[in-house]
DNA sequence: TTTCTATTTGTTATATTATAACATTACTAT
DNA sequence: ATAGTAATGTTATAATATAACAAATAGAAA
């Protein structure tokens, strides 16, 4: 069975308090394990969040100079790197840019698909995509240690627009 | 059943009769088509099947201009952008570079095992993974159109070595 | 052939994404 | 308080990619 979670379930949901949830989630896991959840990284979570497409590390960096800031390039991307590492979020490879982590604190095998039209991205833990992927690899004895899945289509809500 | 093909099947084998292949399948398909695989474009192509690894663009840049030659990114780009139109190579979009496409003329859905320590690519067509990604996206409603995956890992040989 | 047109290639500049290297600040534990 | 470590600031630059326009060239039409 599919286990099946989003940074955007539906169009009408209370985005605020998804984002809200998020944000709890990860104090608690870097409490957790002695992580420290500095207000910055708290931040680049948040604004990774507040997107349901993946943002751009510049995109990032833009949201949170926009009061004013005057951060620098480093700045993003040390604390993007740190949020990998936790786990939090989730690099989209085939858009050089991040998303929030539906299932955070673990490293773990996801699907990811991504609509080309709203850019929404869903991810998705199949066990049966997982396990079909070990049958091809084993075949060929290759050993997977890091599958990168982005299907990009059209997501229910914007083909049913058509 | 799985369909299996790569740009390095085994480490011994005749690299240069390969590569020879790889370009006149070009030439064939690309006459078939009327599409102009001039001088420069059959050269990046040739470039790029050489390297049992993904090459950058860049790389390729390097390797064009060896010979003294003064050739400009956009010259790469343009004849990367006709390799892939005609599906005569693949972006891997995890490492962000080129690889030859061992199944090559026509757009279709491939998966990548990519070794992390020779770089070779091992190019399949799964069925069972294609059938596993398009369960997961009929569940969601999802249309899929262009599945990116790329399994990184360690190839039979190299983790053999160990 | 000659001219016309579309395609390809050349050239310059610049946009976008990412990291190196080193200085400074702030937190933690003693 | 202070030493040691982790985090952030700062400047510069590397690596990847494209925009915009000029020149050359190939193939089609006359």
């Amino acid at each position: 069975m599919t286990s099946m979670k989003t940074n955007s379930p539906g169009r009408d949901h209370d985005h605020g308090a998804c984002v809200e949830s998020a944000l709890e989630r990860a104090e608690t896991l870097c409490r957790e394990r002695d992580a420290r959840l500095t207000p910055l990284r708290r931040r680049v979570l948040e604004i990774i969040w507040e997107s349901h497409a993946p943002l751009g590390a510049y995109d990032v960096l833009e949201r949170m100079n926009a009061g004013g800031g005057r951060n620098a390039p480093p700045t993003v991307y040390r604390a993007l790197d740190f949020l990998l590492k936790h786990s939090l979020i989730h690099r989209i490879e085939s858009q050089t840019a991040f998303v929030g982590c539906a299932t955070p604190g673990n490293a773990h095998k996801a699907q990811f698909f991504i609509c080309r039209d709203c850019g929404t991205v869903t991810e998705t833990h199949s066990e049966e995509i997982g396990e079909a992927i070990e049958a091809s690899a084993n075949r060929a004895g290759f050993l997977v240690e890091k599958p990168v899945m982005e299907i990009s289509g059209r997501c229910k809500e914007c083909h049913d627009d058509t």
